[in-house]
DNA sequence: AGGTTTTATTGAATCGTTAAAAATCTAACA
DNA sequence: TGTTAGATTTTTAACGATTCAATAAAACCT
C-alpha cells in the first residue's frame, strides 16, 4: 500500500510536511495541509505503525498482565483498562498467565521487545527477575497491590481492611460470634493480604476466639472443598466469609447439597462483588472491590509515569465497602439451643 | 539500549549473521552462533519488535474484537484466541467496541495502521465499509456467524439448528406444548440466527402453535423485561427458551420474584452455557456453544490464511449440544387441571 | 592443479516513519 | 535596496531490524 512518501510526491511536498500534518506537530499553511489531505485521501493513506513507532521510540501500545480472563474478577478490570487505554489512543496486548509464572516472563519479554509504552501487572504471579528486568530497560509498571511505589513503577493498594471490617462487624450485629475464613491459595499476595485483613479485624473483637481459616483455590471448586472440610470438622461456624465471591459460591452450593440452608443456617460472606454476586440465590453479601476504578487508575498511574519518567511512580488507595444481600441472616441459636440444622435433604444438582 | 550492531561488534560479525541466529533462518557454524548467543547475553540484547516488524512486514499482532468482555459469555472465547495465539508467537490486542460500530472502526483502523496478521471479528456488530477496507489491505478476517467465507475471509458457522432442536425436543417430551422464546436484539445477525433456529424448529413439531416471541437486548435485564412481559400477557407458558443465558437468568429471576417457580411451574431454557449457567439455582438447562473451540478454531482459520494467502478463507462449523440441568421439568398441568400456580410470594431481591 | 560446487559470512539496500538541521521564501525595516 | 527576522518547507540522517546479492573460503571432482 502507499507510503509517506507517495503522499509527498501526490501532493507535491516533502515527507517532512506530510508527517506534520498527519500528527499536527508543526504549523503547516492551509493551502499545503488542505493539499496534503487530499493525498491522503486519493493514496488512501494509513500510517505504518512500526515505522512510526521505530523512528519515534514509542509504541502506544500497553501491556496488560492478568491471571486468568475466566476468572470473572478480571474482565471488568480488563474493560476499564481497555477503554481508559483506547480514549487516550493506545491500544491493550492482553497476556493472560494462566497462573504461570513462565508465561508471566515469557509475555513480559515480548512487551520488552514491543516496547510497550507501559505495563499493567495486575496477577501475583510475578517474578522479582521479571520487575528488575522491567526497572532496567526503563518500562512504566502499574502493580495491583504489591510493594511500594518505585522508580516508575506505581502501585494500587487495595484497602482490604476497611470492608472487611465492616463485614464483620455486620456478621457480629446479628449475633455471629464463630466465623470462619476461606482464604486463597497462601503463595498470592492478594491472598495473604486479605486473610491478614480478616485475621486483624477478628482479632480486635476476639481475641481469643479460634482461628477457623481453611484454604481454597479463589475458584467455586476450592470454595466447595473448604465447606465441604468445614463440614467434616464437627462444629459448624455460623458464619463464614471468603476470601473471593467465587469461593462464597462453591461453599453456599456445598452447604445447600449438604442440606445446611444459606442464610438460615450459616451466613456466607464474599468478596469482590462480582457481577454475578448480586444474581445469584441467595443474593450474596460481599464486599465491593471497584473493579472499574481499578482499572481506570492503572492506566492513569501509567500516564503518569509517561509523562514523568525518571520519577517514583505513584501510589493509590483504592476503597473498598460492604454489601448486604441475603446470604446473611442473624446467627442461629447455639448448637444447645432450640433452632438446629434442620435434617439434611440431599439437593440434586 | 543494545542493539543488533551491538551484538555483532561484540561477537565480531555482521549484523546479518546476528539476525540469523536469532531467527534460525540460515546455517550459522557452531563457533560462530555460540559466540553470537554469548553477545546477545552480554548486551541483553532484545530484538526491537518494531524494526522488525517494518523490514519484514509482518507483526506477529492479532486484532480481536468482541463486543463486551464484561458479558460473559466472550471471557472463554477471548481466553481460547489468546491461548491460541500465544502458542504460535502472536500478540494479541483486545478491542472491546461497546457495541459501538463507531468505536470497531476505529480498532480497525488502528489495526491496520499496525500492520495486524489477521483479525478475529467475533461481533455482529460491523460495518460493511470496515470489511471492504480489511479486504483491500489484505487482512486476513475471521468472522463468527457472518455471510460466507470470500477471499481471505473464514466464518466460523455456529449450528444453532442442532441444540435448538434437541431443546425443544427435550421439552416436548416432558409435554411442553407452549414454548416462548425470548430473542435478542433483532438487529444483530446471531440474535436473527438463533430466533430463526428456535422458529424452524417449533414450526416443525407445531406448524400453527402461536409464535410467542419477546425480545430482550442479551443481558440480565432484557430477560428480566421479557419475563415481565410475559408475565403480564396472562396465559403463562409452560416453557421458555431464551436465545442465550443471560437473559435466561434474568427471566428466572423475574419469575421468582412473580412467586411463579421455576421449574415448577414454568421451564427454562437457556443458550450458550456460559460457566454461571452451571451454578445458578436451578441449575440452568442450556445448550452447549462450545466457546473454547470458537476461540481455538478463529485463530486456526487465520493462520489457515497466513499460510495461504490469495485464496479462499475456510468454513467451520461448530456444533450445539443441549445440556439438561435443573431448569426444566415435566409440564404443568394445563390451567384448567388440578395443579396451578401457587399463590404470588413476595421474595425480595 | 585447475575448475566447479558448496558452505559460511558480509555489505548494503530497504522497510516507512520522525526529527534535527538546513534551506528557502516573505515581509518588514532602515 | 539590501538586510534580517520569522515563517514555512525541505534535506538528510537516524531508528533497528531483514534480506538479497556478493564474496571468500573450503571441499569436491577429474
Amino acid at each position: 500500500m502507499s507510503s509517506i512518501k507517495d503522499v509527498a510526491r501526490e501532493a507535491g511536498v516533502s515527507t517532512a510536511t506530510v508527517s506534520h500534518v498527519v500528527n499536527n506537530t508543526r504549523f503547516v499553511s492551509d493551502e499545503v495541509r488542505s493539499r496534503v489531505e487530499r493525498a491522503i485521501e486519493a493514496c488512501r493513506y494509513y500510517p505504518n505503525a512500526h515505522a512510526r513507532s521505530l523512528a519515534s521510540g514509542n509504541s502506544r501500545i500497553l501491556g496488560l498482565v492478568i491471571s486468568d480472563i475466566a476468572n470473572p474478577f478480571f474482565p471488568e478490570l480488563v474493560k476499564a483498562v481497555e477503554t481508559a487505554a483506547f480514549e487516550r489512543g493506545y491500544d491493550v496486548v492482553l497476556s493472560n498467565t494462566n497462573y504461570d509464572a513462565e508465561r508471566a516472563s515469557h509475555y513480559v519479554r515480548r512487551f520488552i521487545e514491543r516496547k510497550v509504552a507501559g505495563v499493567a501487572l495486575l496477577t501475583s504471579e510475578l517474578d522479582k527477575k521479571l520487575i528488575e528486568e522491567l526497572a532496567r530497560r526503563e518500562v512504566p509498571v502499574v502493580f495491583l497491590d504489591v510493594g511500594e511505589a518505585g522508580l516508575r513503577m506505581s502501585n494500587l493498594r487495595v484497602d482490604y481492611e476497611t470492608g472487611i471490617e465492616e463485614a464483620i462487624l455486620h456478621l457480629v450485629s446479628l449475633g455471629h460470634r464463630e466465623i470462619s475464613f476461606i482464604g486463597g491459595p497462601p503463595h498470592l499476595r492478594s491472598a495473604r493480604r486479605r486473610l491478614e485483613a480478616f485475621r486483624n479485624a477478628k482479632q480486635r473483637l476476639f481475641p481469643d476466639a479460634a482461628d477457623g481459616v481453611y484454604f481454597g483455590d479463589f475458584k467455586i471448586e476450592g470454595g466447595r472443598r473448604a465447606a465441604s472440610e468445614i463440614l467434616a470438622g464437627g462444629k459448624l461456624p455460623t458464619a463464614v466469609m471468603a476470601a473471593n465471591d467465587l469461593m462464597a459460591l462453591g461453599a453456599i452450593s456445598e452447604f445447600r447439597a449438604a442440606g445446611v440452608q444459606v442464610p438460615r443456617d450459616v451466613s456466607v460472606v464474599g468478596f469482590d462483588d462480582i457481577a454475578f454476586a448480586a444474581l445469584s440465590e441467595p443474593a450474596l453479601t460481599t464486599v465491593n472491590l471497584p473493579l472499574g476504578e481499578l482499572g481506570k487508575y492503572a492506566v492513569e498511574a501509567l500516564m503518569e509515569t509517561l509523562s514523568n519518567p525518571d520519577q517514583q511512580g505513584i501510589e493509590i488507595t483504592i476503597p473498598t465497602h460492604f454489601i448486604v444481600r441475603a446470604s446473611t441472616a442473624p446467627a442461629r441459636l447455639s448448637p444447645d439451643g432450640t433452632k438446629q440444622a434442620r435434617k439434611a435433604v440431599r439437593v440434586k444438582s
